[in-house]
DNA sequence: CTTCTTTCGCATACAGCGTTCGCGAACATC
DNA sequence: GATGTTCGCGAACGCTGTATGCGAAAGAAG
């Protein structure tokens, strides 16, 4: 049991060493199954699905990924290296709202993220790589690294949160949370209810409302 | 087709009808399918051992629920009558906190719930009688209706990332998602994490850290 | 070139899942 | 009693994540 590879589920997959004819490695392995999301949705992640996409069997992904959720965490952490990081410019809030604007564009191309994000949060090499570039635009801030930490977990959870709204009313049959609400409203029941979603025509462009909310946070918790 | 019943899949459970000898209906599948995630998790609730708690047949749910989702949404919404809602005080703020804790509260009480509040969020009858009160609370506030509604889902939501991060750094097994942190902690490469992971124990009370989080969400938002 | 060791690819199998179908039994109404 | 409806559910379908074990290929050592 000497050379025996030890199991760090989050070695960055370019350093993942790679099967031999095919080339196939933990970098493509995530790659298929985050194009196979991008085009089907998360629950066509299947490992049978993405070793077909590889053109190899199922059980072959096993010996590269310890488990499926270990692949989503893969998938998770990779889109974390899709970041620009430019130099801090010495604006804090500036940058930090730049960073959420290309958090909120990450996450509108891959519709599966919000969902991962949220409901495993999870920091690979990429992840900590931009934790640590939050961590270099706030050096000279004041707050305790608790407080920054916090923020960056708010600013990704809150991002989240909005692109999964975002991309909810948007899709045609995704309404069905909004179908008995509709129900009720028309009920005449719940007038109230029924007057706010008449009014709920979301006013002015997504990506100021989305400027606005992150700053409101960032102030709030930043101070 | 005339006596079709309607697949209104969110009448109340008392309203819908029950099974006629075990008088089973859909409250108790969905207090059953509770049960269980609050004992085993919400990866227990499967349709089978939903069943089984009931002593039935899993067939047999599908005539009471569309669908495992549908189910779902049910205990969602259920747990949205677990609330007390007084009369509103005059001082919305404080009503609202107050309502904040009750809402982790619940939450804490079932374990699955928050990743399902955030991962489908839906609204209910029971849902929607606690809208209507929110808005009661806020009948005097000057927002617009659709700042409102942002408030309250922001609420719903921000309690549920509150409750989940709670939960998982209280759980000893789930802190799997912070070991690849503390793995690299230890590595040395990044010094700057590795004294953030050691100024992170949480400072006071929990309850006092939401309501600050909560105070603060509520003035940006509400003014 | 041969031998030995390690790794890879994967066929197969298992247990479990959500959901559909169809039928016998129980019920309500007349 | 007859009729029309609803209920419970055994069985099946297609899918899932994962464990096992073996043949083949690659790499290292001689």
């Amino acid at each position: 049991m000497a050379g025996r590879q030890e199991p760090v589920i989050w070695m960055r997959p370019e350093q993942a060493r790679i099967g031999r004819p095919a080339e196939r490695s933990r970098a493509e392995i995530t790659a298929a199954a985050m194009d196979l999301a991008d085009r089907e949705g998360l629950e066509a992640v299947s490992m049978r699905r993405v070793a077909a996409a590889l053109g190899t069997g199922a059980a072959s992904l096993y010996r590269y990924v310890a488990t499926r959720d270990d692949l989503l965490d893969l998938m998770t952490d990779s889109t974390a290296g899709e970041y620009d990081l430019p130099a801090p410019s010495g604006d804090w809030q500036a940058d930090l709202l730049q960073l959420a604007h290309q958090a909120r564009q990450i996450m509108r191309r891959h519709p599966w993220l919000p969902t991962l994000v949220i409901t495993r949060p999870t920091l690979g090499p990429y992840g900590i790589d931009l934790l640590e570039h939050v961590l270099d635009v706030l050096a000279d801030h004041p707050a305790d690294p608790a407080r920054k930490l916090e923020a960056f977990a708010l600013l990704n959870a809150l991002t989240a949160l909005f692109v999964q709204n975002e991309l909810a009313t948007a899709d045609p049959d995704a309404q069905r949370q909004t179908a008995y609400l509709r129900h009720v409203a028309a009920a005449g029941d719940h007038p109230r209810i029924a007057a706010l979603f008449a009014a709920t025509a979301p006013e002015g462009e997504p990506r100021d409302r989305f400027a606005t909310i992150i700053r409101r946070t960032l102030t709030g918790v930043l101070g």
